[in-house]
DNA sequence: TGATCCGCTTGGAACGTTCCAGTCCTGCGG
DNA sequence: CCGCAGGACTGGAACGTTCCAAGCGGATCA
């Protein structure tokens, strides 16, 4: 099979060949481009002319190397797992895509090998393929912050500096207590009095942030909560489990989970029982997966503002790359509640 | 190996640098690099252990620019619609970056207007920022291939370029009849005599193919087909609409979805009518998407072999690079089915 | 011994851009 | 008419790498 490539496509134009067609210097066509008010309106006009008919477009890698930067946002992606509702990162990846292409950045995925969470991330940086990073995963004990710090390297933090509080690198995250209150309190005021709560281990910040909205909210209006929490594996089976003895064992009219996927465990339970969700108990997810949209009879979820975090990543890193922006250190942004039938 | 604590980062070691340590020229540094068998092995050993103490790693602009590639794959990606099912995408960027990855590419994501399907990519094209795209949708009337066969830019399909027989690019595509003949299969041999489709609208030749899948398997028992079939658009409402009237007037005992999103359709319609997916009406999606796997009692469905099709689709793009692998042109991979609770 | 070749190494040039230090020109005040 | 300030534009250099043509020493062969 011999392909024809009968002739190759012919080379971009260059600086050179748009300075050479205006009648200008190299200077003053890269002037045009980057600094046109330094150039007088009619040379400007010649010059955008020339850049036109060619159709050039500067050469990023001469670009890059000569400015010693890339535009380029990496962002590592870890391997999904399969079997969770877990439709965040889908959702965050559009949204930063989208933002920070408005910004003139692009976004640079690249995998790490799954025992080392540092993998990746040296590379990029010695090889300055990379202006900055967007860091995901903000679990208790994750040494990547730390590491970039320690490296000088430029980035954003999703997600609060949990064993960190005094590192000095911006972050934005959401209020994981207020939503779980949001989504409490919305039970309550359908008239529930026994909510439970599905959580993460102990040891996950995040699930104990979640669930102190949960608390919070129910002892605002003096109501118990003993005997009503459950802290589990974040799986289907775990919130199935944990829903079937907490409906044994407190008998609540309504859950409150740390996930979506907990939250369908227990729907998994309610269909095992013949309960129906929403009218015999109330279900409360979080994250709004596409899970939670299209199952039905739908699934009540707290929705991150993931395009609303992405802007504010994109905010500090451009404060970060030099920017006059100044953004504050940490951004804390409030969640909303999508109400379906499930509550 | 120890970094000094000044403000500013100091400056990444560059090839001279190694060169001067090791006590050889720059290109012998560049060869050990790139071409080691040309060197002594004393005189490659020498220069590894002066790489590894400055901690070199190329800088890649300067590497681009000299050999005119960024080594960077470029992928749009569409705003996802929210309330549909579909986690393709997610995936299958998942499986890409990391196939791409051992390869020495990395993926540089980009988004475009709504409004226009080749934004975006003009401008990478001409400033060189990428060397070649990997295009997602082939829906039919899309202009991105036959746009980018025009401009001679490497770029590989997944998805078979439907409207255009004779292009010349390579594609990658999972085989949509086989895995409704899959699904149906299945069906019938649980039993299952009257087996209703609900598919896409007649223009979407995607959805055609899997149609034919169907049709094939119950023709292949002398099955008719005749008012089984319902063609809507790809949505929950749509599904559920499409399955109450098949219910009503066919009285299938099994439905085949052409997505997950319609499978979830189906699922409404039993649940609003007291049905048992799984014991009362069978039913099997497409896509293998997280809602499939999570939604109780678990949704059987045609599960594409993404990682697989990321494979392919490196290799094609080695192919296109200049690596001496010489792909074939189009390759067409066959899906799995995931049986779960619902048949 | 001298010519030839081969493996390894070398310094200069080039990729296309931006930075820097000018040069040219125009207009204005003296 | 000169000197000078300042705006508009220019040309060389540099970013860090790879390509290229040539250099060099040692081994082989006549």
């Amino acid at each position: 099979m011999t392909r024809s490539l009968g002739r190759v496509p012919a080379p971009p134009p260059t600086l050179a060949d748009v300075a050479e067609r205006a009648g200008v210097s190299r200077q003053t066509v890269s002037n045009a481009v980057n600094n046109p008010d330094l150039l007088r309106t009619d040379t400007l006009a010649r010059v955008q002319e020339a850049i036109e008919e060619l159709g050039y477009s500067p050469n990023r890698a001469a670009r890059n190397l000569r400015t010693r930067s890339s535009h380029l946002i990496g962002m590592r992606i870890n391997p999904a797992q399969e079997g969770t509702a877990n439709a965040t990162m889908d959702r965050f990846v559009h949204s930063l895509v989208e933002t920070s292409g408005e910004a003139g950045y692009h976004v640079l995925l690249f995998a790490g090998s799954h025992l080392d969470p540092l993998d990746g991330y040296d590379d990029l940086l010695r090889s300055t393929a990379v202006d900055a990073f967007v860091v995901t995963d903000t679990y208790l004990g994750n040494p990547q912050a730390a590491w970039l710090e320690s490296r000088r390297a430029p980035f954003v933090a999703f997600g609060r500096p949990w064993d960190n509080p005094d590192g000095t690198h911006p972050w934005v995250d959401v209020d994981g207590a207020a939503g779980a209150d949001l989504a409490t309190t919305h039970l309550l005021d359908r008239g529930h009095q026994r909510i439970a709560w599905i959580g993460w281990r102990k040891d996950s910040r995040i699930g104990e942030d979640r669930r102190s909205g949960w608390s919070r909210a129910l002892r605002s209006r003096d109501l118990p909560t003993t005997g009503l929490a459950s802290r589990v594996e974040d799986t289907v089976a775990s919130g199935r489990e944990a829903s079937a003895v907490l409906l044994d064992e407190a008998h609540p009219s309504a859950f409150v989970c740390a996930s979506d996927t907990l939250a369908m465990g227990v729907l998994h339970t309610l269909a095992e029982r013949g309960l129906a969700p929403g009218r015999d108990v109330a279900v409360v997810g979080f994250d709004d997966s596409q899970v939670a949209q299209v199952v039905p009879p739908g699934l009540t979820s707290v929705r991150q503002p993931l395009e609303d975090v992405a802007v504010e990543i994109v905010k500090a890193l451009e404060g970060l790359l030099g920017h006059p922006h100044q953004a504050p250190k940490g951004v804390l942004l409030t969640p909303t509640l999508a109400v379906r039938g499930s509550s």
